[in-house]
DNA sequence: ACAATATTTTAACATTTCCTTAATATTTCC
DNA sequence: GGAAATATTAAGGAAATGTTAAAATATTGT
């Protein structure tokens, strides 16, 4: 059973978008702050946030905010009259997945809703802020202190990886499996070249460390 | 992820349950009378039902003899204030896996609860708590006090082996063949030096022991 | 199509970590 | 007390990983 968090401030499009998520299967929580949306998100676990940006109390930045301090997969969905760049801009700073502009279409948001279920199944969010690096897995970009830090197409994913799932050890041969192809014949030993570089080009993250879990393979721990 | 059912009346004990549970990577719905319970099992699949026998409208007793009437195999956990023998008796009579007395101490509960999962054939949670120690077969980490434990992959095979099946006696042997290459030469002394090592960094362990028995192998017992 | 450039992969050697053994000390059981 | 089992330690060797440079492969621009 699919829990989704709604927070909006008016009764009415709360309602509306809770009726509709029902409809569809989903089982709705409706909040009318941000404060209530915290508390309600401490009693129990959410597969999905979807919430307005302007709430009384504490506004949809700040919740964001405060989900991904210790959060960052479940899926934030803004649904906001703001349709400002910076808004956006910022939105996706903080990680949130999708953002859409009210009045909006209750089918293409119903849409939107089952990709980003379906996408935090298989991936994180698209974008990863790790101190004072940012990563951008739609744009492939990584940025070191505001700088573009020039990262290749597999240094990019393997790191993106590792950073998605920080503290989980990744084998090998699962990272292999993955980012290279089946008829691949390539060496083990190439994932260790890889993570060389990549510490090197990561050296000045202050964010977090590659580290090698002898006997297994990779993992990122945040510090 | 594994759901279990908690049926249970009084609000504060279901809560710390489920609290439990939800840290121990477990998916928790709360039901306060077997009737919610028969109605919350209607409405989808639990891996294991954990109830109270006195409850309000529908009792534990007759709740375990409901599901049993369709359904075999999901395990049922009493948690119950009553420690006569009769009761005892009933329980498993209808079916009941395992029964455990208030007040009960909360890591034995969850090392019960992950053992009948186990036994039952349902893939584990990853995570172990036992005392001061927590280990995260995911991540393949071991925290002690909240400090990372460093332990080698074999030392923490071995030692999430022994705890995941507290009091259970493992032969040098079954433990090799788990663990080790079967053309590996190694002597079954091995596995002394790697207990000696366990004990030595798990000094300071306050739930448990690895004790040996003479003869025949080591076992981890809770305390 | 070609050269220039960038990326990927391999291979060789250096280094680190871990596993195993063996020798000795201690405990358990009869 | 004596035999067998287990505890403890340190050291040699095996295996995994780090590092570097060069070869192989892709990609780009002209």
């Amino acid at each position: 059973m699919i829990k989704i968090l709604v927070a909006e401030d008016d009764r009415a499009i709360n309602g509306l978008v809770c009726t509709y998520l029902r409809e569809n299967g989903y089982e709705t929580t409706a909040c009318y702050d941000g404060e209530q949306a915290l508390a309600a998100l401490e009693e129990g676990a959410y597969s999905m946030i979807i919430s307005d940006i302007m709430m009384p109390k504490v506004d949809g930045f700040a919740l964001a905010e405060g989900v991904r301090l210790t959060d960052e997969k479940t899926p934030i969905l803004f649904m906001t009259a703001k349709d400002d760049k910076p808004s956006k801009l910022y939105a996706y700073k903080l990680g949130v997945d999708d953002y859409v502009v009210k009045p909006f279409d209750m089918d293409v948001f119903m849409l939107k809703v089952a990709a980003l279920l379906r996408r935090a199944g298989i991936e994180a969010t698209k974008i990863l802020d790790v101190g004072n690096l940012s990563m951008n897995a739609e744009e492939h970009t990584a940025y070191l202190d505001g700088e573009e830090l020039a990262l290749t197409v597999r240094e990019f994913d393997l790191l993106f990886k590792l950073l998605s799932y920080p503290k989980k050890t990744f084998t090998r041969s699962a990272l292999m499996s993955e980012f290279w192809d089946y008829d691949s014949s390539a060496t083990s030993r190439t994932v260790d070249v890889y993570m060389a570089k990549i510490r090197e080009k990561t050296a000045a993250c202050d964010g977090f460390d590659i580290v090698t879990v002898h006997g297994l393979g990779y993992k990122a721990v945040l510090k």
